[in-house]
DNA sequence: GAGACCTTGCAGTGT
DNA sequence: GCAAGGTCTC
C-alpha cells in the first residue's frame, strides 16, 4: 500500500487547521482528516511537532532518534494506533519488535488502551526472540528441526557443550565450557553459521573452536533443540535460502516498527533488513546515547548507518525532555558529552526549578546503604521538605548485582519494603528447572537433556556409573537417552535397586506422556508428576532452611502452568519469558541494575557505587578499552536520566568485594558532572560536622595538612576543594587504559603523612595497629584485632591524631 | 553411591 | 562470602 491513493476524502475543518500546516502532502492531510472524522484520535493530542511527525510519516523508512524521556514509547504506540485507525494495515500486518518482554507487554497495553481493543489483536508484537520462535515453528523443517523443538536455556547449553568438550578430549580447565558458550553466542549474534565462520575466529580452543561449534549445532539438531541465538540465525538462514518464504512474510508485514534500535546486533539487523526488503515502511526508534548492550553483540553502527541502509530515510529527532528537571538533565548532558562517537542530540526542557543533583561520599558500602535507607525514610515521611514520596517512587540503580546485597541487608534490618527487579529469576531456580525438566519429558520423552537433569533427582541410586552406561548404550545404538536407558534395563547390568528405580522412572515418563497425549488436565498432571517422581517429597524431607521456599515456588509453578492452555504452551512461554512479575501489594523501593532500569523512570533515584573500577567497570575497560569506557558512560547517562526530580549519586572509599575489603577512588564520571548543577553533601556523623550538610562546596585551606580524618571528610565534600581539583586534573590526564594500580599510586604527596615502620595507627574499619610495611601510598599494617592488612595510607591516621 | 569436607573461582550487564 | 566442583570417607 503506497501513498494515499484510496484516501481521497477532503479535510472538513473541525478545529485542527493550524496543526496541519506542517504536513508534507495533501494526501497525508486528507487521510488524517478522514480518519479523524471517522474516529476520534486522542492519541495525537498533546504530541509535539517532531513526535507528531514520527507518528504521521508513514511511508518509507523512518529513524526516530529519541533522547531519554522524550516520549519515545508514546510516539511509537501512537504510530501503531495511527496506522490501525487509518486502516493502513490490520493488526496482524504490523511487525513490532522490542527487546524485552516488559517493553512488549507495555506496548501491547498502551495500544490496546488507545484503541479500546483487546490486546491479543497484534500477534506480531513481541521480542525478537519470541517472534522468531513463532516463525520458526512454522518453518522448522527447513532447518532440519521439528516444529515442536525445545528452546534450551543457558544451563542446558552449558551442559551440552561440556559433554562435547569431554567427548572431543578438550581440556575443560584450559578451555572452559563457558568460554565456548560465549564464543558461540557471539558468532550467532553476528549471524555466522559454522561453515561461515571467518578463519580468524578459529583460533580459540586449539584452533578447534569452529569444529566444536559445528558439532554443537549437529547435536542441537539431533536433540530437536535451539538455543537463543539459533532462533534468529535459523530464520535468517531460511529467509536467505527460501525466497518464497521470505516473500510471504514480506507481503504480510506492511509496517515494521523497532524499539531500541541501538541495541540490535548483526543477526537482528539482518533479520530486519530481510523482512523490510529495502525501502519498506520500517520505523526504527532508538538513542545512540543509550546503547548499553555492546557486550551482547549490539552494534551501535546499526543506528549510525541507518540512512545508508535505508535510502531515503527520514530522520526525526525527539529532543524535548518531559521527564527530568533542568539540573538533572544538565548533569546527564555533562557526562554524555565526554563521549566522542555520538550522533549528537541536545535535550532540552521547558521545566524549571528543582533541586541540584546531590553527591555524597561515604566511608564504606555499608554506610552508603545505611545513609540511603535514611534518606528514603525522609522522602517517605516527607521530612525532607518535599511532598511525601511513595516508596514506589524511589529506585536504587546499581552497576552490578552484588551491590544489591548491602541494600537488601540494610532494608531487612530497618524493615523497609523493597523489590529486586531482575534479580535471581524464578525460572532459573534449581527446583523450578528440575520441575520443568519433568514437564519437558512428559511433553517430549526424547528430551535427553531434561532426562539427564532428573535421572537421579531425587536420588534414585542412579549415579555416575549407571548414567555412563545409559549414555554409552544410547550412543552405541544411536538412539535417544531414554531408549538407551531401556536398553540398559534389558541388558540387566544394573544392580537390583538401581534397576527398579530406573524402571519406575521410565514407566512414569511413559505414563505422563500418555496423559499429555490423552489431553489430561495439565495442572493436575504437573502436580502428579512432581508427586509420583518423589520430587516434592525430596524437598519436604530436606532440612535446609530454604526448602520451604522451594516448595512454595513449586506451588507457584503449578499455578503458573494453569494459566496456559497446555504444558507445551507453558514451556514455550517460560523459555522465552524468563521474567516473573509477581507483584504482591504495598509500596516498595525498587532495587535493580542500571541495565534493567532502561526505559523506566522514578521521581527519586539513587545511584550508589560510583567508584572507578566498579563504575566504570574495570573489566569493561580492560576488555574493550575506550569503547568499553564509552559504553559505561552511556550506562551512567541512562542512570542519571531515569530520575524525574531527585537524583543522588554516591560513592564509598571502601567496599567489600569477593569477601575482601577493597578501596577505590571516586568514579571519573563524577568529575564529569557539571559543578553548577551539583550539591555536595557531607555524610552525617562521621567527621564532627554534626551531620550538617555543606550548603555549598567549601574550600578548606588547611585540610590536607590536618588529621587524616579531616582529610577523609574533605574527600567527601571537597568537590570544589584544591584536593578535588587536583584529582580532577589527574583523572583528566590519566590514560584510559592505565591499570588501576598505577592510577592509585599517583597521589598527593602532600596528603600522605609520612608513616614510619612501627607507627601506631588507627583505621576506621580495622581499628588500631602498627605499620610493618611501606610501599608507596600503601601500608602493610598488623592490626590488633583484624590481623595483617594492606591499606591505602590516606585511610589511616596516626593513632595520636585520633580524636576519640 | 552418598554425604561431608575442602578448594576454587567468582560477581558485569540478559533474550 | 558463597556456590559449584572435586576429593575423601563411610
Amino acid at each position: 500500500m503506497s501513498g494515499g491513493e484510496h484516501f481521497g476524502g477532503e479535510y472538513d475543518g473541525d478545529g485542527f487547521d493550524d496543526e496541519f500546516e506542517s504536513f508534507e502532502t495533501a494526501a497525508s492531510l486528507s487521510l488524517s482528516a478522514r480518519a479523524m472524522a471517522a474516529r476520534p484520535t486522542p492519541y495525537l493530542d498533546g504530541l509535539n511537532p517532531p513526535q507528531r511527525e514520527a507518528v504521521e510519516t508513514l511511508d518509507g523508512p523512518v529513524l526516530v532518534l529519541a533522547g531519554a524521556g522524550t516520549g519515545k514509547t508514546r510516539a511509537l504506540t501512537a504510530r501503531i494506533a495511527h496506522i490501525l485507525s487509518l486502516g493502513r494495515a490490520r493488526p496482524w500486518e504490523i511487525l513490532a519488535v522490542t527487546f524485552t518482554n516488559k517493553a512488549a507487554r507495555e506496548m501491547k497495553h498502551r495500544v490496546a488502551d488507545i484503541l479500546n481493543q483487546p490486546t491479543d489483536g497484534m500477534p506480531w508484537l513481541g521480542t525478537f526472540h519470541a517472534l522468531c520462535a513463532k516463525m520458526l515453528r512454522r518453518h522448522a523443517e527447513l532447518v532440519e528441526l521439528k516444529s515442536n523443538f525445545t528452546i534450551l536455556d543457558t544451563d542446558d547449553q552449558l551442559r551440552l557443550i561440556k559433554q562435547i568438550l569431554q567427548a572431543e578430549g578438550i581440556d575443560e580447565k584450559r578451555w572452559p565450557p563457558r568460554l565456548m558458550a560465549s564464543l558461540i553466542d557471539g558468532w550467532k549474534n553476528r549471524g555466522w553459521r559454522p561453515e561461515q565462520l571467518p578463519a580468524a575466529e578459529h583460533a580459540a580452543f586449539n584452533r578447534r573452536g569452529g569444529e566444536v561449534y559445528a558439532i554443537y549445532q549437529a547435536r542441537l539438531r539431533t536433540l530437536n533443540a535451539c538455543d537463543f541465538g539459533d532462533l534468529l540465525m535459523h530464520m535468517i538462514t531460511i529467509f536467505q535460502k527460501h525466497e518464497d518464504v521470505l516473500e510471504g512474510w514480506r507481503r504480510r508485514f506492511r509496517y515494521i516498527l523497532v524499539d531500541e534500535y541501538q541495541d540490535t546486533n548483526v543477526s537482528q539487523y539482518l533479520w530486519l533488513r530481510l523482512l523490510a526488503g529495502g525501502a519498506k515502511n520500517i520505523c526504527c526508534v532508538g538513542d545512540d546515547d543509550q546503547s548499553i548492550y555492546g557486550w551482547r553483540g549490539a552494534e551501535v553502527g546499526n543506528i549510525l548507518r541507518f540512512e545508508k541502509d535505508f535510502p531515503g530515510a527520514k530522520v526525526i529527532r525527539l529532543e524535548q525532555n518531559y521527564r527530568s528537571t533542568p539540573h538533572i538533565l544538565a548533569a546527564a548532558s555533562g557526562v554524555i558529552h565526554a563521549n566522542e562517537s555520538r550522533l549528537g542530540k541536545t535535550l532540552w526542557t521547558e521545566a524549571n526549578g528543582g533541586e541540584k543533583v546531590r553527591l555524597i561520599g561515604h566511608w564504606d558500602g555499608d554506610e552508603e546503604a545505611r545513609w540511603i535507607g535514611e534518606e528514603i525514610e525522609a522522602f517517605h515521611t516527607g521530612t525532607r521538605g518535599h511532598d511525601r514520596l511513595s516508596l514506589d517512587d524511589v529506585a536504587i540503580l546499581v552497576r552490578a548485582g552484588f551491590q544489591m546485597r548491602a541494600f537488601e541487608d540494610r532494608f531487612l534490618t530497618i524493615g523497609m519494603p523493597y523489590r529486586v527487579i531482575g534479580g535471581p529469576r524464578f525460572y532459573e531456580r534449581r527446583e523450578i528447572r528440575d520441575a520443568m525438566a519433568y514437564f519437558r519429558l512428559a511433553v517430549s520423552p526424547d528430551d535427553g537433556l531434561a532426562f539427564e537433569r532428573i535421572v537421579n533427582v531425587p536420588k534414585r541410586g542412579l549415579g555416575d556409573k549407571a548414567q555412563q552406561q545409559i549414555q554409552l548404550a544410547a550412543r552405541d545404538a544411536s538412539v535417544t537417552l531414554i531408549e538407551g536407558a531401556k536398553l540398559v534395563l534389558e541388558a540387566g547390568t544394573l544392580a537390583a535397586r538401581a534397576r527398579n528405580a530406573l524402571r519406575e522412572l521410565l514407566d512414569g515418563i511413559g505414563r505422563w506422556h500418555g496423559q499429555v497425549l490423552a489431553g489430561a488436565s495439565h495442572t493436575e498432571l504437573a502436580e502428579v508428576m512432581l508427586d509420583e517422581s518423589g520430587y516434592t517429597e525430596m524437598w519436604k524431607a530436606d532440612p535446609s532452611p530454604d526448602s520451604p521456599g522451594r516448595l512454595e515456588n513449586l506451588k507457584e509453578l503449578v499455578k503458573a502452568v494453569g494459566e496456559f492452555e497446555n504444558l507445551q504452551g507453558f514451556l514455550e512461554h517460560v523459555s522465552l519469558v524468563m521474567d516473573n512479575e509477581t507483584e504482591d501489594g504495598g509500596e516498595k523501593v525498587s532495587i535493580m541494575t542500571l541495565h534493567a532500569a532502561k526505559g523506566l523512570e522514578f521521581p527519586a533515584v539513587f545511584l550508589p557505587g560510583w567508584e572507578d573500577g566498579l563504575f566504570p567497570s574495570q573489566r569493561s575497560m580492560d576488555e574493550s578499552g575506550l569503547k568499553g569506557l564509552e559504553e559505561e558512560r552511556r550506562l551512567a547517562y541512562v542512570g542519571l536520566t531515569r530520575a524525574r526530580e531527585h537524583l543522588t549519586v554516591s560513592f564509598a572509599a571502601n567496599r567489600q568485594m569477593y569477601g575482601r575489603w577493597q578501596n577505590a577512588l571516586p568514579s571519573r564520571f563524577i568529575d564529569e558532572l557539571p559543578e553548577a548543577h551539583v550539591e555536595v553533601l557531607t555524610p552525617p556523623g562521621l567527621y564532627g560536622h554534626g551531620g550538617a550538610r555543606a550548603g555549598a562546596p567549601t574550600d578548606i585551606p588547611g585540610v590536607m595538612k590536618g588529621s587524616q580524618l579531616e582529610d577523609r571528610a574533605a574527600r567527601a565534600d571537597a568537590y570544589n576543594s584544591p584536593g578535588w581539583r587536583r584529582m580532577q586534573a589527574r583523572t583528566a590526564s590519566r590514560p584510559m587504559s592505565q591499570p588501576r594500580e598505577s592510577a592509585n599510586l599517583v597521589i598527593d604527596a602532600e596528603a600522605i603523612p609520612a608513616f614510619e615502620l612501627g607507627t601506631r595507627v588507627f583505621h576506621q574499619k580495622f581499628g588500631y595497629g602498627a605499620v610493618t610495611e611501606i610501599e608507596g601510598d600503601k601500608l602493610g599494617i598488623e592490626f590488633e584485632k583484624a590481623g595483617f592488612k594492606r591499606v591505602v595510607a590516606k585511610f589511616v591516621a596516626a593513632a595520636d591524631d585520633v580524636p576519640f
